[in-house]
RNA sequence: GCCCGGGUGGCGGAAUGGCAUACGCGGCAGACUUAAAAUCUGCUGUCCCUCACGGGGCAUGUGGGUUCGACCCCCACCCCGGGCACCA
């Protein structure tokens, strides 16, 4: 180099914030609904704002951003909103620990975490930040509240609940892992009944389980069959076994859905907290042995419940139940294993068909009556056929193992011989009609319980008056609002119920005095349709206006954890639903298409401030600037594995930044300051010219110009490809280095390759890269002598002639092995390319002595030659 | 136990039927420098033959199979990670 003077250094703090403020100057990431214009709604999960972000957070809004920055490029409207998941326990517990209110602690972490999310630069339009702990958002869950209060999908109902006695809450099933709390993992969940406010999820079952089938292919196969099981339809049949011998009249009701295996029951199994356990107990012969076993099993049920290693225990009751097919007498038996949640709460054992009554009949010496088989054994066939029914295939001995399988009914009188699926259509049928059963559909997916006794949720918007009773709070008395100075000791009863100025009120029938409800609501309302809001973020007479939801909906792009692949996502389907019906949408699923990124691990665990293996974002972009943080979350692997952060590594992506720039900031002056640079639209350049360069630019190119060109336009429609179908960011970043260097090695350019090619290099390496490293790429534009921003520019189109290689190289295998290269034209047909590879020294050496019998031939890529 | 995902150099990973190990990290050697850092260049799976130039064999968890050709497709198994787990 001639030039003394000295090049200006990649200082990305200097142009992280240069850009930032431009960027928010020219309100580049703003966005109104247009219908003239194609959109795209990108979004990734909302965070909870708690404590400070690591690199793990950063990863999700990383990959958001891409897509968003990238939609843009190619001419999209972008929807890319950012908020705030801010009601919640942990704004509690830290508002006890430190006196404080829970909404200075929280909103102290959002000013942070917004900050945070800035200096990374993500694209998002911050005017439509949201913050679910605000009135003017909560006030919305309160309005959806009423409305299914309304339409019955609200309702309250004394219920057993999980209770964690650290939380001093409720907690829902599926907040207990195992027995014990998801948040104090040493902690055990107690059982209370309380009065509890549940929205109706179980009346959209079929509906959530059928939509399924509208996501498959957009959402991960995974999160679809979690949904499926959790919802956990089976269909089978209600029988109903009458009481025999307590003369009270009684019957039991069990669900089956295996009702082909009913001639097999030995047993009938109630679940311990059956409520007519106590009655067939009440003069039962066994009385004193039967509840002393009871009063154990129940004790045990509460801790073994959830334990799936307990074993079996069970007592007869003393009574017997009649089995409607065949008359057969048979005990009844109250077993722990039997779950009083799920279908009747009673069973009936058939041991030789299932592992559980198998378990069970082996323990307590009940008959094992083998009713299904596999199939007729073949030489027993004509026999089978002309006999009246199957009885005599099956030997009288016990089996040693369950068959749980479909088969052929056997010894089950008038439906001996039947396939097992005929048998349960037949049988259920006969129920039916004989009125002692009927077919029916069970579903696992319980209702949701949306109560909490505590503070920092949406109160739910119900007045208990003596004289009226329960009343909804009036649309126009919305918001309830939370007392701003609550009692907060984390102990007792409910912070509202604790504070009179909240609950003391007055009845809007009435007049009269009145008490609020006081208790609040589960947090994933907040984020069951914070979505929508994003839409219509400010708008107060409404939760938002249809016609913007109907503009921005569907999500195209969720991006989020695997973590909330139920809870979060099924309670945000089941909300949709209920819009749907309410008439405020008119789709039925929110989310087109599904993304579940990987964790950012250290250490081979996932980050997080309990670990104490966090990588702060803040100190990140310190250190190496939010571009290089950006680029190495892309670059050390593919966004749904999980990435071991690795400090060494990381180098790498700073190293290569600092390349990028160095190489622009040499050329720049060169590059802009070249006035012959042509920059001919598309449609005016004539054939086989690319655009952007005029047909003089592209005259008499030299072998290293075309090469350059070549691997410019190659790396260009393989990056947009990893881009835009397969999201291999890793692997597009890996050939923009292969670019970088390709650029490289030919230094010097000066005075070898002609200006207009170094530059059409450099500014589609510098696009490229736009949409990860969008700092850089803004400071790499400009110095390239641009005066507008990247933010109006275009994705670029390749060339596919200037990316066509004229002489490729051809693999010559001989029996599949690699045994040398030939170089021919592109296009080359199989006799030039073996006539060709015959001619190679190397080759006829291996083919000496030897006769070519196929010949297989792969145009410009490789010749097999099978010899022999 | 059941379901899903994964197993490729010293490490992160690339290649979805056609040159395995791209790209990056680390390592080694060299250039520049008084020196260091930074930067640049080259080498870097493994074993064997060769002074060398070269050449050959073997390698994608294990064992089989399909194919002219397999990390890729099929079968069986092992290991790791995750989810579900008495749902009748």
């Amino acid at each position: 180099m001639t030039e003394h003077t000295p090049q200006p250094t990649y200082n990305p703090r200097e142009i992280e914030a240069k850009w930032q403020k431009r960027w928010e100057t020219a309100r580049a990431f703003e966005t109104e609904a247009d219908p003239s214009k194609p959109k795209y709604y990108v979004l990734e999960m909302l965070p909870y704002p708690s404590g400070t972000m690591h690199m793990g957070h950063m990863r999700n809004y990383t990959i958001g951003d891409v897509v968003a920055r990238v939609k843009r490029m190619r001419g999209f409207n972008v929807l890319h909103p950012m908020g705030w998941d801010a009601f919640g326990l942990p704004a509690e517990n830290a508002a006890i620990k430190n006196k404080t209110h829970p909404r200075e602690w929280t909103n102290k972490n959002i000013a942070e975490f917004q900050r945070t999310l800035r200096r990374f630069g993500f694209s998002f339009d911050w005017r439509r930040e949201i913050s679910t702990c605000e009135p003017e958002y909560y006030r919305w869950n309160q309005w959806f509240f009423l409305r299914m209060l309304e339409k019955g999908l609200a309702y309250k109902k004394k219920s057993r609940v999980n209770w964690c006695p650290k939380c001093c809450t409720v907690l829902a099933n599926e907040q207990v892992i195992n027995g014990f709390c998801w948040r104090h993992e040493d902690t055990q969940v107690e059982v209370r009944e309380i009065e509890q406010w549940f929205l109706k999820t179980t009346a959209y079952s079929e509906q959530l389980l059928d939509d399924l089938k509208l996501l498959e292919g957009t959402w991960p196969e995974r999160v679809i069959t979690m949904q499926r099981n959790w919802i956990g339809k089976s269909q089978g049949a209600r029988v109903q076994f009458a009481v025999s011998d307590t003369g009270g009249g009684e019957s039991i009701e069990v669900f089956t859905t295996r009702i082909d295996t009913i001639f097999g029951a030995s047993a009938i199994i109630l679940a311990p907290t059956h409520p007519l356990v106590a009655k067939l107990l009440r003069d039962s012969p066994v009385k004193a042995e039967a509840e002393t076993k009871l009063a154990q099993i129940r004790k045990m049920s509460v801790k073994a419940e959830d334990l799936a290693t307990a074993e079996k225990e069970g007592f007869f009751t003393g009574r017997h139940a009649v089995n409607p097919f065949n008359n057969a007498r048979i005990p009844i038996w109250v077993g722990n294993f039997v779950l009083m949640e799920y279908g009747t709460g009673a069973i009936m054992a058939v041991p030789a068909h299932d592992e559980r009554d198998f378990e069970f009949a082996t323990k307590y010496h009940l008959p094992k009556p083998v009713v299904v088989i596999k199939e007729f054994s073949p030489h027993a066939e004509k026999e089978i056929a002309k006999a009246e029914h199957a009885e005599k295939e099956v030997p009288p001995a016990a089996p040693t193992e369950p068959f749980t399988e479909y088969g052929v009914s056997v010894n089950s009188g008038p439906y001996s011989g039947l396939e097992s699926a005929v048998a349960i259509d037949k049988m259920a049928a006969d129920a039916q009609a004989q009125g002692f059963g009927k077919k029916e559909t069970v579903f696992r997916l319980r209702d949701w319980g949306i109560s909490r006794q505590r503070y920092w949720g949406t109160p739910i918007p119900v007045i208990y008056c003596e004289k009226d009773g329960m009343v909804a709070v009036p649309d126009k008395d919305l918001p309830v609002l939370l007392p701003p100075n609550p009692k907060l000791t984390g102990e007792g009863e409910s912070p509202l119920a604790a504070t009179p100025e909240f609950v003391n009120t007055t009845c809007p029938k009435c007049g009269g005095s009145a008490k609020r409800e006081t208790d609040t609501m589960d947090t994933f309302v907040d984020s069951s349709w914070y979505f929508y809001r994003y839409c219509d973020p400010h708008n107060s007479q409404a939760p938002f206006d249809s016609a913007k939801v109907k503009y921005w909906f569907p999500i195209d792009q969720y991006i989020g954890g695997i973590t909330h692949a139920i809870l979060h996502l099924l309670y945000s389907r089941f909300w949709c639903k209920v819009m749907c019906d309410l008439g405020l949408i008119d789709h039925v699923e929110p989310i087109a298409r599904l993304f579940t990124q990987g964790m950012v691990q250290k250490g081979g665990v996932a980050m997080s401030k309990s670990r104490g293996n966090v990588v702060g974002a803040e100190e990140m972009a310190e250190k190496y600037g939010a571009d290089t943080g950006r680029l190495y979350t892309l670059f050390a692997a593919p966004p749904e594995k999980d990435l071991e952060w690795s400090e060494e590594s990381i180098e790498g992506s700073w190293r290569f930044l600092n390349r990028v720039f160095r190489l622009v900031a040499k050329h720049a002056a060169t590059v802009s300051s070249t006035g012959t640079l042509a920059c001919a639209p598309a449609t005016n350049a004539p054939q086989n010219v690319p655009f952007g360069i005029t047909s003089a630019a592209l005259t008499n190119l030299t072998a290293r110009e075309q090469s350059l060109l070549r691997k410019t336009h190659q790396t260009l429609r393989r990056v947009t490809q990893d881009f835009e179908t397969r999201w291999h960011f890793n692997s597009a970043i890996a050939l923009i280095m292969e670019l970088t260097n390709e650029i490289y090695a030919q230094e010097p350019l000066e005075g070898n390759i002609r200006p207009e090619i170094t530059r059409e290099a450099l500014e589609k390496l510098t696009l490229m890269l736009a949409p990860m490293t969008p700092h850089l790429a803004e400071e790499l534009w400009e110095m390239l002598g641009h005066k507008e921003g990247l933010s109006a520019e275009a994705w670029p189109q390749f060339s596919e002639d200037l990316a066509r290689e004229n002489e490729v190289e051809v693999v010559v295998q001989i029996n599949g092995r690699v045994r040398g290269k030939v170089k021919v034209s592109a296009g080359a047909d199989q006799d030039e390319v073996v006539a060709q590879a015959k001619a190679d020294a190397s080759i006829a050496t291996h083919l000496a002595g030897k006769q070519i019998k196929k010949i297989i031939f792969v145009p410009d890529k490789l010749v097999n030659l099978v010899a022999q």
